[in-house]
RNA sequence: GCCGCCGUAGUAUAGCCCGGUCUAGUAUGCGGGCCUGUCGAGCCCGUGACCCGGGUUCAAAUCCCGGCGGCGGCGCCA
């Protein structure tokens, strides 16, 4: 068996040398040397810097010492490449990095086992997402992203010239979601969404992305509440039973989920908070510290994952479905842990009422005509909702910021590498 | 955009408050030596750093001002 990868550890004990190599599992290869059985495998072992690419022919040894990886006999080695300088950064985490430094130098620590079990772990939840919308009858779409209008207005979006003309990286594949929906009743979208706001926390990102679902022919929102938390729990259950080296690996333990998930109106959320001598201001959404002191709440109930519905129309796009009220919505949003993880709900497929509510938000339909013509034609009720990879990933393995859910990091401040 | 904290070898840090004792300490990496299986092995020798600019002072890593960079909080959201 022919095996490659990079030296991440090497260690000379007498007449003895010990080499892990970062292949592509999780857990390293493990060379082993001995200068009186094998001078000359133990001289190239011995003489290998950290870093070196190499392959290697052997079997599975049947002595497994190593505690950290997989031993082999090997027959011989190859060497490609040798370092050209030691390398920036320690890869075993005897000496942590920082996070600035992590993610600048991504591409070289995810040799390490713990960088390279996050990204499996990611891998495992956009399968597991693509897989489960798939059987369940939706069909994988993807939808422009330069586009000529955001969801919400121009104020949070990233401009490029197209042209002559001006236009946006798409924040949403909201609106091209629903037109869809006039033809295809299930669709999905693996998608990034870029954010030209100018937070720096440690839960956003300018570029991040989302699993977006949008269902047709539904007769209410428990039907876009049921396709989400079943498709959360799928992903869940599913990293747990297959990346279960991974998050070993990880030190995380990731309960089982079950369905239904808790559904909270919203209104309601106000008042296990209040009633927990939390103060919330009279509004018409919950502050973030708010959603996480409800996270505690929740989680001491036994509720990792809940819904929150029926924000006020004040808070929310002009596209989410009024109650006869005129006041609440149904729009929701899923937290994990007190983290917002997806936001959706069901949308106004009413052309009239659709066209009332952006001239109440003081949209100019003129700007969104080419979505208003798809709810001419038979536009049946619908909804759907937007998952976000690295929100779920974050709390799924208890990171503390979003940023190590990314290899690559687009903030506030970070355009390279 | 506002607020707070921080910037010392490749990496991670001590020293800064109370200026001189700093020829800047330690770990890891790197170079060399010892050790017959290490598990962040261990022991010995060597190597390499005060973000940039200005100021105060006999004397600045240390105090002051400006810049640049990082981390976090708020708003907003996935």
């Amino acid at each position: 068996m022919r095996l490659c990868g990079w030296v991440l550890r090497s260690k000379v004990i007498g007449k003895v040398v010990i080499v892990e190599v970062s292949g592509s599992s999780v857990k390293p290869y493990v060379l082993v040397g001995k200068e009186d059985v094998d001078p000359g495998l133990y001289n190239t072992l011995k003489d290998l810097p950290l870093g070196s690419a190499i392959c290697f022919e052997g079997e599975p040894s049947e002595t497994q010492k190593s505690k950290r990886g997989v031993e082999y006999n090997v027959k011989s080695v190859k060497v490609y490449s040798k370092p050209s300088e030691p390398l920036p950064v320690e890869l075993v985490g005897k000496v942590p990095s920082l996070l600035d430094t992590r993610i600048k130098y991504r591409w070289l620590l995810l040799r390490n086992p713990l960088e390279k079990a996050i990204f499996k772990v990611r891998q495992s939840v956009i399968e597991a997402a693509r897989r489960y919308l798939i059987e369940n009858g939706f069909i994988e779409v993807h939808t422009p992203k330069i586009v000529a209008a955001g969801a919400e207005g121009g104020a949070t979006l990233f401009k490029v010239q197209y042209f002559e003309r001006e236009a946006y990286l798409s924040q949403s594949p909201q609106l091209y979601k629903q037109m869809l929906v006039s033809s295809l009743p299930r669709v999905f979208e693996i998608t990034p969404y870029f954010r030209a706001e100018k937070f720096n926390t440690t839960r956003h990102l300018n570029e991040s992305w989302g699993i977006d679902v949008e269902q047709g022919f539904i007769d209410g929102l428990e039907d876009v509440l049921n396709t989400l938390e079943n498709l959360v729990a799928f992903i869940v259950n599913y990293v747990r039973e297959n990346n279960k080296e991974e998050l070993e690996t990880l030190g995380v333990e990731l309960p089982r989920i079950s369905t239904p998930f808790k559904r909270l109106r919203f209104e309601e959320a106000i008042d296990i908070l209040r009633s927990n001598g939390v103060e919330v201001q009279e509004s018409e959404d919950l502050s973030d510290q708010a959603e996480r002191e409800l996270g505690k709440i929740m989680a001491e109930k036994g509720h990792d994952l809940y819904f929150i519905v029926g924000f006020p129309w004040p808070s929310t796009g002009f596209y989410y479905m009024r109650e006869e009220d005129g006041y609440h919505t149904r729009k929701f949003d899923l937290d994990y842990r007190g983290l917002e993880i997806a936001s959706g709900g069901q949308r106004e497929h009413r052309y009239e009422r659709l066209l009332e509510a952006m001239k109440l938000k003081g949209l100019d339909p003129s700007n969104f005509s080419f979505y208003l013509e798809a709810f001419k034609y038979g536009m049946p009720p619908h909804g759907g909702f937007g998952l976000g990879v690295e929100r779920l990933l974050m709390q799924m393995l208890g990171l503390s910021n979003i940023r190590e859910a990314a290899i690559f990091v687009r903030d506030r401040t970070r355009l390279i590498p």
